[in-house]
Formats: structure tokens, sequence, C-alpha cells
RNA sequence: AUGGAUGUAGCUCAUUGGGUAGAGCAACGGACUGAUACUCCGUGGGUAGAGGGUUCGAGUCCCUCCUUCCAAACCA
């Protein structure tokens, strides 16, 4: 069938029935096969069978000639299914990826897995649990061959359903962290800081699970509400400095002298761990003398307590104190100079553990929100506790051992528990609370219910705890030569953070900055078992202090091994004797068992992937992840590379916010407003996915949910409609039939200048990965310019035209256009629907939307005086349809083609304009009369009262073919048309 | 608590250096029946989170407060 021959269908006749004859059968009326109901839940699973056939991937690829482009993958955790957030994230990256290859790029992708750690180690250990096996009895290597199966099934259920949402990649070769490759880079990695000098073992006190016997993460940490003791301690003043230029002794302070510093603190196990008290300098503090209470109270009548004067009341009323005066005001210098007794000084039995000084330090963590204004200090407690005790050269205390108990040899209380193997408060409290009121140092006890930090997995409440851990420290000068962004971590990163200037959106600076001006030294180590081990060897200096064996030969035997054996060779048997052989102090030396923190393991990625693989470039073109990721993988992924290759290991970072529900509150099982990606891809098809996040704002939080999916669904449709209206138009044009732009009529010329102008826009869009401005003006461009715009007005003359008639010709020429741009800007957003649309064009076993580049765009093409008169000239056809309007209300008229109305325009340039193009058919009329005036008083107006129009209905006869109404109609040798129709019919014959 | 964000029509978003708050979708009404479970035309709809301030004039600049989110498991 060629391009010149209607098509004729079997209800033509059928229809023919009418009074006059039926021309329908000779129109070039739409045909496709196209359906204009997606079924995408159904169909788009044969897309996908089919680009795996096509290796689509693969083929692009080997087209040659193109700069790499390349979005690195930022590792999801393997434990569990996909939820909404995921599938945003992937999306996303799908059009950053399938953008990029269209906009001409060698656009590779390659996605990752986050495989250790300790939530699914955790899982493991549960199962063990259930089965009644215990843990510790279980070698380590057969409890890691547990966490690689679980790792590798979720692996396998994450990749199928990112495959689903129509992600392209190279799924086949993904880069996992537990690869026995990527284990030996994490540990390379990890032995560069051993080598510069950064790494060392510090003790601190960190969030400790006597549950799980470990240290944890910030990350790892959660806050519920715990009760706990609170208790009012008495530290007597037994002592001063010298202040100033005063004689120096006990004299200067008068009263105080006598006095009890009092502290307030909600943790009583940590008293025998006091070594210091901390105040205010800008609290105001006075000296307070009990002069009434009863008979049995702690808190005695002629005691004097030092105490913020805002907390002094509920004090008092906490220690049932009836009157109280206020004796004096206490300077901060004074406060500075006093030196207390710790509680527990000189009791018998005490062996003299706590005959020590207790000073007092000025602190700026110190509030009178609540207590007394006092803090009592245990360095291995607590973190302000611990800056306080760096500071001042306070000792750390090891009283508390990794079970929550303390050392065996503590007087009083050695053997007690702070809190049990099952995170239940053990006899550590209680027993100090009673020695301390057995020794009159007790005024008032009480229980407060307050939000505490627990564990994220067992549930169970932690203790602050003074333990050995390994940290880089991010403020030492590397001395590796790699300097061009600073010295240091810190001042590597920072000054990354603002070289890059690539932030999408540009809040994520601030944020990744403020966090990484404030961090502190970097805890690698973890005492699980699910993970990348530290692998150095030490050995005790004798004061503390530990030396790390640096040595080339045996960091690259711990690399081959776990190359060839992953990191489980750590931990088999004869690790140490493999490792070291060859020295002659082996036995000096002690493995470091600990494992790395996961941060460090995705804080990698870029060297084993980007560095390592022959499909990788570094540094990364972009990183995208989610808002959370600040603290995380933007941030690990920083620090490691600044350490290790002196810069960040991308160029750009993009940014998104996270999903809520339609009302912005987060999504819960407890709410029951989860929205699944899995169920959205069901009921309407993974394009419904990828439209809502083409249609939203990623740059801060997304809302989902029935309405907001329905509301998408139907903007589908609408656009699905439009590319239909194409297909079917284009039915079987020929190409060889175009016409070129100087030929075209103007209209056909205007739509071709907003398709340059949209190449501008679509390109510059997609580069700075601005989704929804290219999908909203491809939309509105779609609906209003052509929809119901441009198609709207060319149906006559692609309808009724003669086949080889130049406007018609033109028309499909510029539809032609249109179709090859709008299924190629599109695809990376509807990567499906644009692979139907394209398939219907141009099927085949070798076609591929996603094979193509976006279009050259003739910069001809750009015609801005054009633009400016069709601008003018469609706020004219505004107004006449405002007109028809009110003729269709007052039902004076049903279609438009019945009238003729007369437009009045009062300004000549447009005047000039509208006279010069056809605007009987831009207005759909059968005809129009243009009176370059102003309009009279009776004309409809809109905004511009110089232009009016005033209804005439079309005087004549309606063509049968072409419905317009004409006075011709009837004089030509087909009966019952227009002139127009009748040559038309008269070439079809 | 603290730090970083956020708030404009029922929904998704514009309003870039203060100057009469705009689109699309939805809703409602109408037309067409040659895009037909489509298409076209039209209508209504706003205390710009709340309060205060600066200004001739504030959604926009300043202050205070509030919502929700992230930093903090499941987390992108």
């Amino acid at each position: 069938m060629s391009a010149d021959t209607p098509r004729e269908t079997a209800e033509t006749t059928a229809d023919a029935q009418s009074d006059g004859p039926n021309y329908k059968h000779t129109l070039f009326l739409p045909k496709t096969e196209f359906p204009m109901r997606a079924g995408l839940p159904k169909r788009e699973p044969e897309w996908l069978a089919r680009w795996e056939d096509l290796k689509i991937y693969h083929r692009l690829r080997a087209k040659e000639g193109r700069k790499p482009f390349v979005l690195h993958d930022g590792p999801p955790y393997a434990n569990g299914h996909l939820h909404i957030g995921h599938a945003l994230n992937k999306i996303m990256k799908d059009m950053v990826v399938r953008s990029a290859q269209m906009l001409g790029h060698d656009s590779r992708y390659v996605p990752g897995w986050d495989c250790h750690g300790l939530p699914i180690e955790w899982k493991i250990e549960e199962q063990y649990r259930e089965k009644g096996k215990n843990k510790d009895e279980v070698p380590v290597n057969d409890l890691r061959a547990e966490c690689r199966r679980f790792a590798e099934h979720w692996i396998d259920v994450q990749r199928d359903e990112f495959k689903r949402l129509g992600c392209i990649g190279n799924w086949e070769d993904p880069y996992l962290t537990m690869s026995f490759e990527a284990e030996a880079v994490i540990a390379e990695e990890f032995m560069k800081f051993v080598m510069n000098g950064s790494l060392y073992r510090g003790s601190k006190p960190v969030m400790w699970s006597v549950v799980e016997k470990t240290a944890l993460a910030e990350a790892e940490v959660e806050y519920h509400d715990h009760t706990s003791h609170t208790i009012w301690v008495k530290f007597p003043v037994i002592g001063g400095n010298p202040i100033s230029s005063s004689e120096g002794d006990l004299r200067n302070f008068g009263e105080i002298t006598d006095a009890n510093v009092i502290i307030w603190t909600t943790t009583p196990w940590t008293i025998p761990q006091n070594r210091a008290v901390c105040f205010h300098p800008g609290i105001a503090y006075g000296l307070y003398k009990v002069t009434e209470a009863p008979e049995e109270n702690w808190a005695k009548v002629g005691d004097t307590y030092l105490l913020a004067d805002k907390l002094v009341e509920e004090v008092f009323t906490a220690a049932r104190v009836e009157g109280y005066e206020k004796l004096r005001a206490v300077t901060p210098e004074e406060l500075e100079a006093i030196t207390c007794a710790h509680p527990f000084r000189g009791l018998d039995g005490a062996g003299g553990e706590w005959d020590y000084d207790v000073p007092m330090f000025p602190g700026e963590h110190v509030t009178d929100d609540a207590g007394t204004g006092f803090v009592h200090t245990a360095p291995s407690h607590g973190a302000d506790d611990y800056n306080i005790g760096v500071r001042h050269n306070l000792p750390m205390t090891h009283n508390v051992l990794e079970d929550g108990s303390f050392r065996a040899e503590l007087p009083f209380f050695g053997g007690l528990f702070t809190f049990d193997h099952k995170g239940r408060e053990g006899k550590a409290n209680p027993a100090v609370i009673d020695k301390l009121a057995e020794t009159g140092a007790l005024i008032a006890r009480g229980k407060l219910t307050h939000s505490y930090p627990h564990s994220w997995r067992s549930k169970a409440p932690l203790i602050f705890r003074n333990t050995p851990q390994w940290f880089v420290a991010i403020d030492k000068p590397l001395g590796d030569g790699m300097d061009e962004y600073g010295t240091t971590i810190r001042e590597r990163a920072l000054n990354s953070i603002d070289k890059l200037g690539a932030w999408y959106p540009k809040t994520g600076r601030n944020r990744l900055h403020a966090m990484i001006e404030q961090r502190p030294d970097w805890v690698l180590s973890r005492q699980r078992a699910w993970g990348v081990p530290l692998t150095c060897f030490v050995r005790d200096l004798g004061n503390g202090e530990a030396e790390i064996l640096r040595d080339e030969a045996v960091n690259a035997r711990i690399a081959e091994a776990f190359r060839t054996d992953g990191a489980d060779a750590w931990f088999a048997d004869g690790a140490k004797e493999r490792f070291l052989a060859g020295r002659n102090d082996a036995d000096d030396w002690e493995m470091v068992t600990d494992i790395l923190d996961v941060w460090f393991d995705s804080g990698s990625t870029h060297a084993f992937t980007l560095r390592d693989r022959d499909d990788g470039v570094w540094p990364a073109d972009v990183y995208l992840e989610g808002t959370d990721q600040h603290r995380g993988w933007f941030h690990s992924s920083m620090l490691q590379s600044c350490g290790t290759r002196g810069r960040a290991p991308y160029k750009a970072v993009v940014t998104h916010g996270f999903a809520l529900d339609e009302n912005g509150q987060k999504m819960s099982k407890s709410l029951g407003n989860i929205t699944a990606p899995q169920k959205v891809i069901e009921q309407y098809g993974a394009d419904i996915l990828r439209l809502w996040v083409a249609l939203s704002d990623y740059s801060v939080d997304l809302r989902i949910g029935p309405e907001i999916l329905k509301s998408t669904a139907d903007s589908y449709r609408r656009l699905r409609n439009t590319l239909r209206y194409m297909l079917g138009a284009l039915g079987d044009w020929d190409q060889g039939s175009s016409v070129d732009q100087d030929h075209m009529p103007e209209l056909e010329r205007w739509v071709l200048h907003r398709l340059a102008v949209l190449d501008g826009e679509v390109r510059k869009g997609y580069a700075e990965y601005d989704f929804q401005g290219v999908f909203q003006k491809l939309f509105t461009f779609a609906t209003s310019h052509l929809s119901a715009f441009y198609f709207d007005i060319r149906k006559d003359a692609l309808y009724c035209d003669a086949g080889d008639s130049m406007r018609r010709r033109a028309a499909l020429t510029v539809m032609d256009a249109l179709f090859h741009r709008l299924t190629t800007w599109l695809a990376p957003i509807l990567a499906f629907t644009m692979e139907d649309v394209w398939l219907s064009r141009y099927p085949g076993d070798d076609s591929s939307v996603h094979l193509e580049d976006f279009p050259e765009t003739p910069s001809e093409w750009r015609d801005e005086a054009l633009a400016a008169k069709w601008s003018s000239i469609r706020a004219a056809r505004r107004v006449v349809n405002g007109a028809l309007e009110i003729a269709r209300r007052d039902k004076v008229i049903g279609a438009s083609l019945e009238a003729a109305p007369v437009l009045y325009i009062g300004d000549p340039d447009m005047a000039e304009a509208v006279r010069s193009v056809d605007m009987a058919e831009l207005c759909i009329t059968s005809a129009l009369v243009l009176a370059a005036h102003e309009p009279p008083a009776e004309a409809f107006r809109l905004d511009d009262p110089a232009i009016g129009v005033v209804f005439e209905r079309a005087t004549g006869t309606k063509c049968q073919r072409c419905w317009k109404v004409l006075d011709d109609v009837g004089n030509h040798a087909h009966e019952g048309v227009c002139r127009r129709c009748d040559q038309a019919l008269a070439g079809l014959e």
C-alpha cells in the first residue's frame, strides 16, 4: 500500500447509510495497531526478555569513538526485598545512564552490592539460636560461609527486582564487596593507612553493647526510652589551689572549705570511675546551707552545698530539704581552684582505690537545664568525659569488662553487672547506690525515663565503655606527596568538596562539608566476624602504646592470599605463620582479629571498581544516592579516597530525598502506608513508577500513594495517546515524500522551531539531572502544543488533502521529526513505552529505541522571529476560541467548522501577522474574516481590548467529505463536496 | 537536644534581583463522534504553615514559633 492510497475498511459500507454520499473511506484516517491501553504489567517482561536477547548493554559498549561516562553505583545492602527507596534510587540512576548514552557518551553502569556487616551476621546468629547452636562454638570461617550464602541469595533476588524496573547495566558482572578480588583490594587499601601512619590504636569510650559484646558505630545505635536511676551525690571539698595573687591556701575559700559539690547522674555505676567534676563558667552558682530537714534525712541540717542557682529548688525538693539559705555566690575562678574527694575516699576495705583527688574543670557541655550544674566526669564512660580527660591528662579506667561486669578486683563491686547478657539491668547500680547511702554521700535518689541509646539489633541498652579501637587520624599530615588538596584527610576532603563544584542540589555540598568539618577520627574496628579483617600485626611497647608492623612483603602475601582464598585466609589455621613467614620475630607480633567498619568496604568500591576493572574509569563522573548517604557512602568514600588518592573519587554528587506517603509521613508497617514497588509494578507497570520519579522533585522528599499513582497513570495515558496519534498519522508514510524546511508552511516551521528550542532544553536538562524539567517540558509540548494545537489543526490536511499535497507531506515530514525526537527524548524516562512505540513503527529483531542517540537537530530550525509572530497569532486564536465557546454554550453551533467569525485586530502589526496566514485553518473554522481595526463594542474580548470577535455562522453547505461549510459545495464532479475534496477524489481514481 | 532540609490550588510543580501568585493533572460543565474506554473547548478553585518585623509594596528579605523528613535499625 502506498502513501497515496487511502485505506479501505470494512465498516465504510455499513456507515454509508446517511443521506448523501459517504466519503469516509476516501480519507487518510490514522491507522495503527498500537493499543491505546498499554497493558504494561503483562508486556514489560516481554521487552525485558527482548533486551536480554539483544544484549543491548553490550551492543552499546561496542559503539566506537565515544567518551566514557561513569555513574558509580552505591551498593545496596543485600538482605531483603527492594523497597520504594531502592526503586527511586535505581530508576534515577537509570535515567542518568540512559540519557548520558543517548547524549553521545559510552555510558557504563556496573551495579554493586554491599555484602559484609552486622545485619547479615546477626541473621545467621539468629538461625543458630533457633537451632540451639552457640555461635562461639562455630568456627569463624563456617559462620562467614553462611553469611556469604545469605548475601548471595539476596543479591539474586534484588538483581531480578532491579532489572524488572527496566534498569540497564552490566547485571551479569556486578561488583560485590565480598568477592575475593574486592576483599583483597579492601585489605590493600586498609594497609595504605597502615603504611602512611594514619592508623593508630587508641583507647576510647565507644558505644558498647554488652549483649553483643561489641562496639557499635553511631549508625548502629538507636534511641528509645529507658528508665534510669538518678542520684544526687556529695563530693566533699578538701582543698584548693591558689587563685591568682591571693595567699593560696584554704582560708581564701572560707565556708567553701567545708562544703560539698553536688553532682547528679543517671548512671550510678560510673561513680567508681569518676575522675573529675565539670562546671560551666557561664552558669551562676551559689553556696547553700540546709536549715530544715527531717530527722533521718540524707541531707542534714547544717550541710553546705555548691549548686547552680537555677536548680537549687529542684535539688532540695528531691532531697526533702524543708528549709535552706543561700550563703553567697560562688565564682567560676573559685570553682576551678577547689579540689574534691571521691565519695568513696578512705573507705575501709577499699584499699585506697579512691584516695585520689577529684579536680574541677570548666566544660562547655555542662548545662543548667537538669541536674545540679555540676557534671560527674568518668573519662572512660562518656564522649565529653573522654575529651575532658584527654585535655587534662586524667587517667583512663578499665573497670568495666566487655561483658558489662566490673573487673573482679574492684573493691565492693567486683563481678557485678551494669547490664547482663540479655540487656537487663545488673546489680552494679544498686550496689553503688547502697554504698553511697552507707557512706553518707547520697543526698537524694529517683528514677528518670529518658531517651537512651540502644543497640539497633538487640534493642538492649548500651553503655559507654573504654575499649581499644583502631582509628584513622584525619587531621594528621600523611606525607604521601598527594597534597594538591591538602596534607590531611580532612583538608583534602573539605577542599575536594569545593573544587568539585557539582552538587545536585547545591545544599548537598553544605551538608557534607559540615559533617566532615565536625567529625572525629574514624573508628575502623568492629569486634565482629563477617567482614574484611584489619590486616595488620601489633606488638605492645609496654607503656600502653602499640607498634604496628609495616612490612611490604607481609602486605603482599596477605593481598595475594585474599585474592585466591578470600578474606577467610585471615581466620584460617596457620594464618599468622603464613603471613609472617620469613620473619624471625614472628612471635612478638599479634594478629588483629577485628574486622573493618563496613563503611570502609563501600568506601573502597571506587578502588576495586572504578580503578581496577576494565570497564571502570577513575574518578567517577557522578555518585547518586539518597540524602542519608551524606553520613554514609559519600562520606566514607570521600575519607577513604582522600587517604589513598588525595582527593574525592567523584566529580559530581546527586542526592535525592526520601519517599514518604501522601501526607508527607514516613512509611511504616504500623501506619500501613507503605507503597511497595512490586505492588506498583503489578498494578500499573514499572513505567508508571518511572514516570512518578520524573514527575517528582527529587531535591526534597517525594510523596507516593494511591492517589498520586492514579494521577501519574492518567498523565501517562494522555502522553501515550499523543504518541499513538503520531503512529497512526505516520501509518504508511513514505520517507521519500518529505519536504524541505524552506518549502514548508509556517505552521510546520513553527513546530520545527519548537523542536530546536526543546532540543537544547532536553540536552541541558539531562546533563544537569533535571528529569522533572525535561519531562514537564516534553509533556506540555506534547499535550498543549501538539495535541491541542498542531495536530488538531492539521487533521484537516492530513485526512482530507490529496495524498501528495505539499501541505500534507510537510505535516508528515514534521511528524516524522517529532516522532524521532519524542521517542528518544522520553526513552530514558519511559524505557518500556518508548520501546513499544518505536517497535510499532520500526519492528525488527535488531530494532530498539535504546540503540539510538538523541537525533541531531539542525540549528536552522530555530526561528525566533517566526516564534514571536506565532505567539501573537495564537493569542488571537484564543480569542476566537472564546467566542466560539459562547456560541456553543448558547447551542448556536456544535462543531467549530459551523462558524465563520469576524476577527477584529486593532494592532496593525498583529493584524498583518494574522493576515499572512490562513486564520480559518488555524481556528478550525470554515471561514474567517479579518478586520484590521478596533473591535466594535459588542465583540467578544479576552484580556486584550484591541482583539475582538463577532460570531457569524458559516454560510453554504457542509462538504460531505471534509465537513467544512463552504459556498462551492455541490458545484463539482463529485457529489456534495468542496473543490479541494473534489480534486482529492479525482486523484484517487 | 543539636545540625541540615521542608511547607504555594485536591495532586505534581512554576513564580531566578521584592512589584496584580501561574501551568499541567484531577474536579465540574460543554462540544465532537474521522485520535472514540479517545480528542477538543471552557469553569470554578489560593489567608503562599502560623505570628511578628523591614519596606510605598513581601510567597520572595529579617526574627520567633510550628509541621514533616534526614542525620539514627528496616534506609535510597
